[in-house]
DNA sequence: TTGAAAGCGCTAACAT
DNA sequence: ATGTTAGCGCTTTCAA
């Protein structure tokens, strides 16, 4: 059994408040009680139970992070994100899957009760939409990313979908492409990272007067590599002509790379193409990936570290009286797929 | 403030044991009693207090993953795998990083204190080696993964590596290629996955008559799809000749194939790839990339399963007298980069 | 400067 | 079938 403060006590020969004092330094113990004290705690090689110290204080130093799946490279680097901030401010973090755009099962996981010993929940969405936004409604302190719902009653930190997409779209023009395919919008979609990266792309034909076409609009179920090439091949199969790809997130960009490449396609003497995330893949595709980075270590550190005040911050009130929404700097990154020809 | 056992108690009018009982379907509860309880759980919303019951319980139904990173796609398949795993037992995951082979955090991770309320961990280590078997002798539950220590106090779980890397170059050889590459050798080193791989390929080699060559080992520092490019670009301008190339993982193999295109070579017409891991992406590469699926989802269910009954066995010894090896089985999985042409 | 003691919310042994 | 009660190990008044 692993020793308790009543063992440290009973062999320094003091009370567990003084031991408590000494392991919390507090100031005013006699020198000479302390060094009694510490050498009970190295000889038992005591260690607070934090289970019975959380009981107390209602604080367990763990934090949940709710995403999709750690098998989508995006939520994996974010989640590696996220566990990094959290050890910066001494928090663990508990994962939970809820699966790909699993509406019901994201839902459930904001009741779920295998978060109970978790002081706080970074949640992100990908089923619910802004009908669920009454969901966010909990009692305990809740961080949402993405883009499913805005205007929560609760702290949310997000991305510039439409000005970085739009950024995108902005480059490839740049480089004196006029016939942009869009590889990744959800059928009459009009919420979310598809809808949102759509309309800056809109946005950045419109403001170069280039007119937008439906037949470069490449629609997919899911935002896997298997769905950008099958969209890319349908375009290409139609006949579709067009001189540059934005895929709308970069395992979309690759797949739709690889259909290029299989049609006998170059990239990027005859076609450009831009990803969206700046995952790690993207700087070893043949050829690298131009991408947009989304902020994702900014998204991560804003999101621990709100949390962490709202924990700090106590039980005032939640859901907090003052909601905030966060956005993080976006930059894009060119490489070999869009460079100059 | 949440409500209580009592608070339930008070309302129904009767003991906190009879709530108890209710809430742990305990049988011999008057059918009127279990019902006036009932609704007062559901007007108090009442949620059992989890740390309390931990503190009682000594369980806290959370178990750690320490593992190098998440950003390294092998893992984050894993922490998939073993969150699913877990989550059909009931246990919750907590998921430790340690960085890229940083032997010492490793060593560190093991007393670390944010794993106290963990009930038992499953440990990927990436650095330490088998001097370091002493430190595994904790005296919570804990599951070893890979190929760094063997024959250490605890349970094991592993893949076939040597088995699985000789039937990945035999696959090769049947396809009729004699002149194979292998790209992820560490310079010197005699354990882990490596090491193992490399010894399968050498054994394949002997086993059909063909003679090793070290001009066909290329050496790498870590495993990343950056240093597969390299390693193969260098065998090429060495003008070394070969007709196929065994990546001792996939994206040492992804970088390989990538350098391979640069340099004008098709595949798999002029040089067949294979590699070893069955990542997700593996799948969606151009050409898609043939593998060896060492059994990442029975290693994780392993790891859980033998954890669980480690934890449910209490605190009888740990280190358990008697340490258990789990090997999985693996399976080749022949894809466009191995096509016979 | 140090100690005594009351809980945090729950489980489980014991009692009725 | 239901109630009483003693802790789990800690923090935290309140006293001394």
């Amino acid at each position: 059994m692993a020793a308790t403060l009543h063992d440290v006590a009973a062999l320094a020969g003091v009370s567990i408040k003084t031991v408590s004092n000494v392991v919390h330094d507090y100031q005013h113990v006699r020198a000479s009680t302390r060094e009694r004290v510490q050498r009970a705690i190295v000889e038992l090689d005591y260690k607070p139970n934090i289970t019975a110290r959380s009981l107390r204080s209602g604080r367990t130093g763990v934090i949940g992070l709710a995403l999709p799946e750690l098998s989508l490279s995006y939520f994996a680097e974010l989640a590696d994100a996220v566990i990094q901030a959290a050890e910066r401010q001494s928090l663990v973090v508990l994962i939970e899957q809820t699966g790909r755009g699993d509406r019901e099962r994201e839902i459930a996981m904001l009741t779920n009760p295998r978060l109970q010993l978790t002081d706080g929940l970074i949640f992100s969405p990908l089923g619910m939409s802004q009908d669920d936004v009454d969901r966010l409604n909990v009692r305990y302190p809740l961080v949402v990313l993405g883009e499913r719902i805005f205007g929560g009653p609760v702290d949310h930190v997000t991305m510039r979908n439409e000005e970085a997409a739009q950024a995108a779209t902005e480059h490839l023009i740049r480089t004196g492409r006029r016939r942009i395919a869009v590889i990744g919008a959800h059928e009459g979609e009009v919420i979310g990272s598809a809808a949102l990266r759509l309309e800056g792309y809109h946005r950045a034909l419109d403001a170069a007067g280039i007119p937008r076409s439906e037949e470069l609009v490449g629609y997919v179920i899911e935002w896997h590599r298997l769905n950008g090439a099958e969209a890319m091949r349908r375009m290409i199969a139609a006949g579709v002509e067009f001189d540059a790809v934005f895929g709308l997130n970069d395992t979309l960009a690759l797949g739709a790379m690889r259909a290029l490449q299989e049609a006998g396609l170059r990239v990027p003497q005859d076609v450009a193409v831009i990803g969206f995330d700046d995952l790690d893949e993207a700087r070893y595709s043949l050829p690298t990936l131009s991408t947009v980075d989304p902020g994702r270590v900014e998204i991560a550190e804003t999101a621990v570290r709100v949390l962490a005040e709202r924990i700090t911050a106590g039980a005032t009130s939640t859901p907090p009286a003052d909601p905030r929404a966060y956005l993080t700097d976006f930059s894009v990154i060119g490489r070999e797929s869009t460079a100059s020809v």
